[in-house]
DNA sequence: CTTGACCTTCAACTTAACTTGAAGGTGTAT
DNA sequence: ATACACCTTCAAGTTAAGTTGAAGGTCAAG
């Protein structure tokens, strides 16, 4: 399982991961995505991991994490001299919970949109008139 | 049983809720939360469900919808007479999907989080977060 | 009728998370 | 060797979601 060592630069990994290439660079200079070397220019130059780092770090915060909040969690794999394993054990038991207590929240939003659909469908041919709902993007 | 409309004045919103006036206010301003009338002096007054549109506009700002996403989920759930039945079902579709969405990406992060937990605990040292995010795209 | 805890508006400030722009170096293809 | 698309740093600008402060009105208590 040799994993190919083809480095990347900063513009290989925003396209593979659809961020630009200034917000590769801002998370590098919050601590939280550092490239794997430079190339003597000063490139700056990714390994794969990168890619799934960068997911990562887009899932959480699409969940409600913060920058800082998911530095932490990516310290973790650092194992920083200084962080005992129980230090990180219990990092990682609060951001568990922090993440159940982050579900039901979401199942909250779910049903209450679920009910709303639901009024929607059952009242036969009223939910409003009028029209111009705007493309509103994500 | 007329124990129904007490209103309450901002105060008592924000200390029910935990949030400041200020945010109150600002959220008004926003147009996520009206107060049900204004006193003679122009002080706001809210019933009970204040709070609970409070308490929904903080559990899906948690889950990382912004308060632009979270008006239009609260149009929504008023049956705001501007749009069509289509209209609504269609964004309250998207919407959904879009809640389905996070619920992936919770768990996604909840399962990263669950297994470094887990080899934390069985053995000495690793602690790594990223390694357990599954290579998949989206 | 004054005191203190409320409330009002409005404008300016703050923080997070980026983006944009200037000024310049690099890599490679013709 | 000249384009041209990349890359670099650094500083300043932007947007969202509030907070803070000034200047003042209101209300219940003493």
């Amino acid at each position: 399982m040799e994993r190919q060592d083809e480095l990347m630069n900063i513009g290989a990994v925003a396209k593979a991961t659809g961020l630009a290439t200034s917000a590769l660079r801002f998370y590098e200079q919050k601590g939280l995505l550092a490239p794997t070397m430079r190339n003597g220019a000063g490139y700056r130059l990714y390994d794969g991991q990168a890619v799934e780092q960068v997911r990562f770090i887009r899932s959480a915060q699409g969940v409600g994490f913060n920058l800082d909040d998911i530095r932490t969690l990516l310290d973790l794999e650092q194992q920083d001299a200084g962080s005992s394993q129980a230090d990180v054990q219990g990092l990682l038991e609060r951001r568990l919970a922090q993440v159940d207590e982050k579900m039901k929240e979401l199942k909250r939003v779910r049903t209450a949109l679920g009910r709303a659909l639901e009024r929607c469908r059952g009242s036969n041919g009223e939910c409003a008139v009028i029209r111009e709902i705007s493309p509103k993007r994500s």
